[in-house]
DNA sequence: AGGGGTATGTTATAACGTAACACCCGGTCA
DNA sequence: TGACCGGGTGTTACGTTATAACATACCCCT
């Protein structure tokens, strides 16, 4: 898992790394991964892909682990809070974060042919104009639309 | 208007001068600035803040110039398109550009305490990390959510 | 056993957004 | 002139995303 880019070499390792690291997470913030909370993390990471909430449900609904919204909002927000997974803005939708218990600030790169969403380090953008304008920032939104390298080819 | 933060010296004056720069940025499109499209414009600009697609709306039917959904989100489309406003992802709402006429990537810093949003311009974030990822970047979502220095002090 | 805190289940509805079709108006061209 | 054509607007109907509020279940602790 982490490849700076859009590969991932061993997606049941990467899966299996993942869910290690977020269980270490939460012991760490004494948060409980519970089956259900678990269970969202590992769709997510199984899709490899930007979900939309509804997705998630649709599966957990499969699954009979739920079929009402807030059951799946409620998993994912639990995972956003603890930097388990990320809300894509753009696309209204969610991805396992790719650098599971580091402190970070993410950026993304989303292709617009395939979906697939790169998660990448921000170099602190807004830094410094923010100070200048004495604004102090919370958190903050690094998204990127554009094409992949497969899909510039594939259009080529 | 265009000030680097949060304050916005005389905002009638600022009205009427992103007004003109918009039919000067149409003008130069071939693009029409109808007087409904004109009007939603106006309505972004009083405003002076982030406002739904729905507040807009409401704004318009209260004037008689349309109240079903579409009227106020192809407006609110064609002003994006055309660089006259900016949608702010995570808030689903919009905005006025700061400068009109400027070719930009904009970025944002959204207030959380008086919902305030002020427009910088990005210094090219994600550029270098995409290109090493041979992404082609087409559009980005700059934005950091805080306190502005207003509200820091109405904490404090 | 009881109580408090957290997680989950459920209902209902709010908020955001768009596809598709009907109509109108202004320009142009045979 | 009149047919056509393109863009803009009006309207219906619906799809998608999200949350408030309340009920129930579970777990740990004393």
């Amino acid at each position: 898992m982490s490849t700076p880019g859009f590969a991932c070499g061993d997606h049941a390792a990467c899966i299996r790394g993942a869910l290690g690291a977020a269980e270490a997470r939460c012991a760490a913030d004494g948060a409980r991964l519970t089956p259900l909370r678990r269970r969202v993390l590992e769709i997510l990471l199984e899709g490899h892909a930007a979900m939309g909430a509804y997705d998630v449900l649709a599966r957990l609904d499969a699954e009979g682990l739920g079929s009402k919204p807030p059951v799946a909002y409620r998993a994912l927000g639990f995972l956003v809070e603890h930097g388990l997974a990320h809300r894509i803005e753009r696309l209204s939708a969610y991805v396992a974060c790719a650098r599971p218990g580091a402190a970070h600030a993410p950026a993304f790169l989303i292709c617009r042919g395939c979906g697939a969403v790169a998660e990448m380090q921000d170099g602190e953008t807004l830094r410094r104009p923010a100070a200048e304008a004495g604004f102090v920032i919370e958190q903050t939104v690094i998204e990127a639309e554009g094409l992949c390298p497969d899909c510039q080819e594939a259009r080529a």
